[in-house]
DNA sequence: ATTCCTTGGTTATTCGTATAACTTCTGATG
DNA sequence: CATCAGAAGTTATACGAATAACCAAGGAAT
């Protein structure tokens, strides 16, 4: 800047206020000219660190991430956090720790000490986590979880709503006998299995339907259980003609189990899915009618609450799941 | 530092010199420890920004890609920089830029305002590309791609050591009659299509046999021409008895198709599929016997040639794609 | 007794920017 | 004619750490 300034024949502070201050008219259009050509002629950028030096806090927020870069699950959710920053000119510090808790401390100590307007806390899974130590004092939010302790801002999906969405699209179809799958049990606590068990229940409820255990199974949500599951119960005596599959895994299961009794989808059993994972819900014949999970709107929810300075209390916003409506579901059989 | 520095009663420069130099002896280990308790009451922490102001250099290092992070497939290379980043005690300061050219551009400046160590500039998908403008002069790697100027160095897969492993694992399993479904056609210029292809004739060649036109199909990568063209394989009147997909969404498509033939896999047809796409390869029956593209390793590499400080050469730096064994492959029927 | 080394510090300066406070000049006004 | 008000800049300082250069005191060597 003092080389600008040599160059353009003014002051540093000069070249400062040309190029910083939005007031238009403290100079002379000559001058603010002479320094904006120095300024190209010279190739001047900036140097961050000073202003940041001065200023007190960076135009960065910090990602820490438990393994979201890798899932490709919830990759989005880096993009729609490194979206929203951007938008207000900021940078995105990332780290992923795998679960390390000293790499967490290490990496986390590190971003501090670089000044970041916040650290976004970021988990691969909806859970109920703590939140690391060095976290509390500093403008945070808790990104695709919840923090146990209750002291940090959370963005979360609203797996509730979610479970009621799906199991709503198969009762408006008209179907009466609606079976699910679920990823997990319930004891596990998981908000994904507990929320979109309740979203099934609440929906059946508000239709006047009863919760029938015998079309309801519980999984660890891979194909396998997927494909054991809908075995059972479209091989039952009195078979559901949907069924929920609580995550797409489960759901690619089911229509195997579908495809390998020699029924078809969605004729004889309509299926609906959850997660709309990229690499295999658009892929399956007939493609998988499913819910999407927000990711980039969540990375993009947890920046903004950062940049508008949340409260630090231990909210917790839950954000919708939207439909992605294929060709999985139609009207049972028997209703024309 | 100075509010260290009265806590415990000696000068700023002390504590610096307390906290950073390695050489031991300097202070006494009386003067020594009462820093070091002030500092754990103070709870103090270093200003990242005035070291940087006086070093130069900041301990961060650029990485910006154009979907890298949403792409299922490559999340894992950001990973990868980003633990060798660590390994050095740097931090990643990345951007997924989308393609677009005017936000790459800006938030490559505003890196380079902080002055990051260097930048890794990483690619979706293997390709020849333009570097922006401003990248010359900066310490930087083209990474899953290359520099079509040749001024960058690059680091990127082995297409053609892929394709030449892949093919060979066939040729050694017995088979003699091995189809190619290709990811696109030559034209195209796309390494991983190009390289591929050229390892499937290197290993043909190789093994004494002569490249079969009419075993060799191009497509666009999708499980619809990977169906689509096993069919024309194994429909015709000398098929093949082991296929060559240059992708696991296509080795997909030959699935179906071979189920669709009521054929099995491997017993009637063995495939060998590429990408090692990681929602979808494990979870075929049979699993997918296929080739990794080395994400990490490059990750881990680009960072590498940042920190050493590698020549601005034009050198590109090919790795391996190691083999996954899994259950699609087998010797041909004929042969015991 | 002077010089010289060692130990254990301190002082002063630098990095690049932002900005409060000051200066100088030119017209306009009472 | 004194003064007052903008306009157009400049000067000086602070942000926080690192480090070259300096200093003081105590012993050892000459």
């Amino acid at each position: 800047m003092h080389d600008v300034a040599a160059a353009a024949g003014v002051s540093q502070a000069t070249v400062s206020l040309v190029l910083n201050s939005a007031s238009g008219s403290r100079f002379s259009e000559d001058t603010r000219k002479r320094v904006r050509d120095a300024v190209n002629r010279l190739g001047y950028r900036t140097n961050a660190h000073a202003k940041v030096l001065r200023e007190g806090v960076a135009g960065m927020i910090g990602f820490i991430g438990d393994s979201v870069a890798t899932t490709p699950f919830a990759g989005a959710i880096i993009e729609g956090a490194q979206q929203r920053a951007w938008e207000d000119g900021l940078l995105l510090l990332s780290v992923n720790t795998g679960g390390d808790r000293e790499l967490e401390a290490a990496s986390l100590d590190t971003m501090l000490s670089y000044k970041v307007a916040g650290v976004v806390y970021a988990a691969m899974y909806h859970r109920r986590l703590e939140v690391p130590e060095a976290l509390t004092g500093v403008r945070s939010v808790v990104l695709n979880s919840q923090d146990r302790a209750g002291r940090v801002p959370s963005v979360a999906p609203d797996e509730v709503k979610g479970g009621y969405a799906a199991t709503s699209r198969l009762l408006e179809a008209g179907h009466t006998r609606v079976g699910l799958i679920n990823i997990e049990t319930l004891e596990s606590g998981l908000p994904a299995a507990v929320g979109r068990y309740d979203g099934y229940c609440a929906a059946l409820e508000e239709a006047g339907l009863d919760v029938d255990p015998s079309l309801v199974r519980f999984g660890q949500g891979g194909e396998l259980h997927g494909y054991k599951y809908a075995m059972e119960l479209l091989t039952s005596n009195n078979p559901p003609t949907a069924i929920f599959c609580a995550n797409d895994r489960g759901a690619w299961g089911a229509y195997q189990a579908v495809s390998d009794l020699r029924l078809s989808i969605p004729g004889d059993v309509s299926i609906v899915g959850f997660d709309n994972q990229a690499t295999l819900a658009p892929f399956l014949r007939p493609g998988l009618t499913t819910f999407e999970l927000p990711f980039v709107a969540m990375g993009r929810r947890a920046v903004d609450l950062i940049l508008q300075d949340a409260e630090p209390d231990g909210r917790v916003e839950l954000m919708d799941c939207p439909l992605i409506e294929r060709n999985s579901v139609t009207h049972p059989k028997e209703m024309p």
